[in-house]
RNA sequence: GGGAGUUUAGCUCAGCUGGUUCAGAGCAUCUGCCUUACAAGCAGAGGGUCACUGGUUCGAACCCAGUAACUCCCA
């Protein structure tokens, strides 16, 4: 292999990726090892990578890396999903350029053209996953609108249906008048607008007679005046409503009041749902128009259906004011103002400022609809559900996220799984429609077929089946059996809405396996359930809850054993990425910049689990500094040859490193288990960068040979250091895994077979830990750090070698470190003394005393200074330790280890005292 | 309105059962080095009233109460 002077990424990447393909690394089968699965959280199909998926996709990469070399069967399925929503908005948008209609292609054609978009442009989100080295089995990808995920998701409803949690009926939903749709609430977004709080007068009746406005001999008022944002909606009004315990409208309880503009009246009703200091106190209730305002209806039986709006947002015959009818909610506002105003209605208007929600997808202001909707009630599947995440099957991490599940769990609400879209499963649900009564052909009797409302409709799983039933109802009715068969494919429609995209991807863990249709099936027996989730919190209800509820429906266990929340990406000033601000960086873009491996360092330096992280690109940029610093640790190792005559003088310093890289691999395991990835990669990393390339290889690196080409190395020094770097590439790999498998490669390494990878390599196991090396090495570094200190105050260069003599009072043999030390502190004579120094300049490392004679004396006055300085805090620190155990409630209630802490630290103050003290005196001398 | 969370160095974050010399890491900053792998480097240094106010305790960044600011979820 050709060293370049720096790592390249461009030219191992893509080289690299295809030769895992290639291979199959990513392939699993279920076979008798253990296995490790994890199902991608689906992307939209239409979706491209953004920083999120960067940050989520590179940790499951990373965990299914790690499992994989840990000798489990590792599995990560990948996937996307339909997103109703989105893309038929997509779809719409680009037929509409063709001059094409849903309604003109009709229902089927249109799939048709959704489905061929779909394939052209769909999915690129996967393609991009590749670039950022996701070692997916793509073998399995999957798409919820897939025939056999479709069909577990039909069967899912019926399932459902049949244990009696489906269930339909009339509810406030989300409209978009210019998507004409109903959509999620996870699609409205909510912001704060300026608006106006109009102040309308609303003529009060009494005695049968209507009081007009400027009345005012009357002790009680003509008029009550009610806030209201929305002015184009007092048409829709059924009831003024007050709060019960408010003084000031004690004599409007049992009034009636008269509409402005209109000869219609409504009752006055009292609920402490109004907030008496909002407004006047006083709301009017608009059942057809607000959501509380028709819980207030349900609640007081008002007419719930007094809807004065088109699905268009125009405003419809019920509005009866002629010249509003047919206008835009807007400029009928703005009319209606005007209207009001010129007759003596309005009041004031504020201004106001509140929430208002808008169409993700058209910006449109939503407006609240009632329309008739499929529910899936929760309640029942909640518990279960909430249970498995108690009593800790599933567990969360962040732990803090168990709160938040629980009390959404305790307050479930059922799910709308119904869409008014065509792209997705359309629900399984049949009408009769029929609108004459069929004879009885035998007979010659008219059938009356006039089913009650429940009775016209029902679930079925095709419409075979469904003409089945209807039939059977219709024979029992006394029509005879072919009439019946025909009259009910005849008059039988399907349901025209679509089912929730969530109520495809709560089933992914369990359908991308098969295990809906197939329950048995060896593949969900052997993957199901998988284990970890990696998935942002915000959808922790919406989808990780729901799964876990599909799960237990389906196969009476959870889908996973922990779900990993990370958060959400935001810029460095901590607003969330996003299209329209143009705060995301491109993450191809990255990649290119800084390399896979560099980019994915980058992200898992600043991924806190569940918080958010503050991404900044410098954080790639010190990714891909890693990663070039392994490369150029490898060029060094590269340029060294073997000299079969030198001895190894590296011994202690190659068990220092043996020793230190287990104890590194046991807090990295520790680490793992406890999902505290950039933890484990900052371990990593200081293994790498402090231990390996700043320690261990300054301590055995020839010393410069001049007029050679290769720097001479004895071959037991050689052989370990290679041992060495293996291993940590392998511990590296699932952080950067480019880089790795590039280094694996090389011929340093020896020959090795096609299959012989690093991808699939077996991570190290944690092997001895010398305890006392690595105690004792520690201080050997710290000595050395103070010769550097040293030679920094000092001015004096490194190629100066220096002195050394140490008075050991540790115990601490320094003999076998003094090739250590000689070598990275430049010191040409090392002794060991009994005694100390007199001149020398001297520092303590714990309590063994060094001494570094120079040439010049050492002034007096400074050291005095510095020791004084030293002895004060030593002083004040033995008096804090002092106090403590001579604090007899201490020495009851703290434990018998911390004590012993304490007196330790307690004899090694008072040790390092007397030394200073000694020096001190001397100094008099 | 209800719930959850966060607040520690300039930035991003650790700090696990209250107890080392516990106030930490990485980055950034500053100083000195072109020391023969790496200037994308090496060596060193400075940076903090642990948001605020009380309390519990022999002992509090950590436990409790309150306050403030910010964030998220549900309505």
């Amino acid at each position: 292999m050709s060293i370049s002077k720096t790592y390249l990424p461009k030219q191992t990447e893509d080289k690299w990726y295809s030769y895992w393909l290639k291979h199959e690394f990513f392939k699993s089968v279920p076979d008798e090892r253990e296995p490790y699965t994890i199902v991608i959280p689906p992307p939209n199909v239409t979706g491209v990578l953004h920083m999120g998926h960067m940050l989520n996709n590179t940790i499951q990469d990373v965990l299914v890396r790690r499992a994989r070399m840990k000798g489990k069967n590792a599995c990560w399925v990948p996937g996307t999903d339909h997103a109703s929503i989105a893309t038929e908005a997509k779809v719409v948008a680009m037929l509409k350029e063709q001059g094409h209609t849903k309604e003109s292609l009709g229902r089927e054609k249109f799939l048709e053209k959704a489905m061929e978009w779909k394939e052209k442009y769909g999915g690129i989100i996967l393609e991009q996953l590749k670039k950022l080295g996701a070692s997916c089995d793509w073998d399995r990808t999957k798409f919820t609108m897939d025939p056999e995920m479709s069909e577990a998701v039909i069967d899912t409803f019926i399932k459902l249906n049949k244990k009696g949690l489906i269930y339909r009926g009339v509810r406030m939903v989300n409209w978009d008048p210019q998507g004409k749709t109903a959509v999620s609430d996870e699609e409205v977004i909510r912001k704060e607008v300026n608006q106006k709080l109009y102040y309308i007068r609303y003529p009060i009746l009494g005695d049968g007679t209507v009081k007009v406005p400027n009345h005012v001999a009357s002790p009680i008022p003509a008029f009550i005046v009610v806030a209201t944002t929305r002015p184009e909606t007092i048409m829709a009004d059924e009831a003024i409503c007050v709060n019960p315990n408010d003084p000031n409208y004690f004599y409007l309880h049992g009034k009636r009041v008269r509409i402005p503009l209109l000869d219609r009246y409504i009752g006055v009703i009292t609920d402490d749902y109004v907030t008496i200091d909002f407004g006047t106190g006083c709301l009017k209730v608009t059942p057809a128009h607000d959501q509380n305002d028709y819980e207030l209806g349900l609640k007081y039986g008002l007419d719930l259906n007094r809807d004065i709006l088109n699905d268009d947002g125009t405003l419809n015959e019920m509005a009866v004011i002629p010249e509003l009818i047919g206008m835009d909610r807007f400029d009928a506002r703005k009319r209606i103002v005007k209207m009001l105003d010129e007759q003596g209605y309005l009041d004031k208007v504020e201004e106001y400022k509140s929430q208002v929600g808008f169409s993700e997808r058209t910006n449109a202001v939503i407006e609240p609809k009632l329309s008739m909707q499929w529910f899936c009630k929760m309640g029942e599947m909640a518990k279960p559900a909430l249970d498995y995440v108690i009593n800790g099957d599933v567990k969360l991490i962040p732990e803090k996220f168990v709160n938040t599940y629980r009390h959404w769990m305790e307050n479930v609400r059922d799910w709308n799984i119904s869409r008014q879209l065509w792209w997705g499963q359309q629900i399984p649900a049949w009408y009769y429609r029929a609108n004459y009564s069929p004879i009885n052909r035998i007979t010659g009797e008219t059938i009356n077929l006039l089913l009650d409302q429940n009775e016209r409709v029902l679930i079925a799983k095709t419409k075979k089946e469904a003409v089945k039933c209807f039939a059977e109802i219709f024979v029992k009715r006394g029509l005879d059996e072919p009439t019946a068969l025909t009259h009910a494919d005849k008059y039988i429609e399907q349901d025209p809405d679509v089912l929730d995209t969530w109520f495809s991807s709560w089933l992914w863990p369990i359908s991308v396996f098969d295990g809906v249709r197939n329950p048995n099936n060896p593949e969900i027996n052997y993957y199901y359930p998988t284990n970890d989730l990696v998935t942002a919190p915000e959808i922790l209800f919406f989808w990780v809850a729901r799964m876990i509820m599909a799960g237990d429906l389906w196969r009476q266990e959870a889908p996973f054993k922990n779900v990993y929340l990370t958060g959400i990406v935001r810029d460095k000033l901590g607003r969330k990425m996003s299209k329209s601000l143009g705060n995301s960086p491109d993450p191809l873009g990255l990649i290119e910049q800084y390399g896979a491996d560099g980019v994915r360092v980058g992200m898992l330096l600043c991924s806190p689990a569940g918080n958010d992280l503050m991404f900044d690109e410098s954080y790639c940029k010190q990714g891909s500094g890693f990663v070039n610093k392994i490369w150029n640790a490898f060029n060094l190792i590269k340029g060294w040859e073997v000299d079969e005559s030198l001895s190894n003088p590296n011994e202690v310093s190659i068990k220092w490193f043996g020793s230190r890289f287990n104890q590194a691999l046991g807090e990295i395991e520790e680490q793992f288990k406890q999902f505290r990835l950039s933890e484990a990669l900052m371990s990593t990393y200081k293994l790498i960068w402090d231990d390996f390339c700043a320690w261990y290889l300054e301590m055995i690196k020839p010393v410069y040979q001049h007029g050679v080409e290769k720097q001479r190395i004895d071959a037991e020094t050689y052989k370990a250091t290679i041992a060495f770097f293996e291993d940590i590439l392998k511990v590296l790999h699932p952080f950067a895994p480019f880089i790795t498998e590039e280094l694996w490669h090389d011929e340093l390494f020896g020959e090795r077979g096609e299959k012989d990878c690093c991808i699939v390599a077996q991570l190290p196991n944690i092997g001895e830990i010398n305890t006392q090396l690595l105690n004792e090495v520690e201080l050997v570094q710290i000595v050395l750090t103070q010769i550097r200190n040293i030679r920094n105050t000092k001015q004096i260069l490194q190629k100066d070698a220096l002195k050394l003599a140490v008075k050991s009072n540790s115990g601490i043999n320094y003999q076998q470190y003094q090739a250590i030390i000689a070598k990275l502190g430049n010191i040409s004579e090392f002794t060991l003394v009994d005694d100390k120094l007199n001149g020398a300049l001297n520092f303590m490392a714990s309590t063994d005393e060094f001494y570094i004679p120079l040439s010049e004396n050492l002034d007096p006055v400074a050291e005095r200074a510095r020791l004084e300085k030293e002895k004060e805090y030593l002083f004040g620190f033995l008096k804090s330790v002092t106090a403590k155990l001579n604090n007899e409630r201490f020495m009851a209630n703290a434990k018998p280890e911390i004590i012993d802490v304490e007196l330790k630290k307690k004899a090694d103050a008072e040790a390092k005292l007397r030394i200073i003290e000694q020096n001190l005196d001397d100094l008099a001398d």
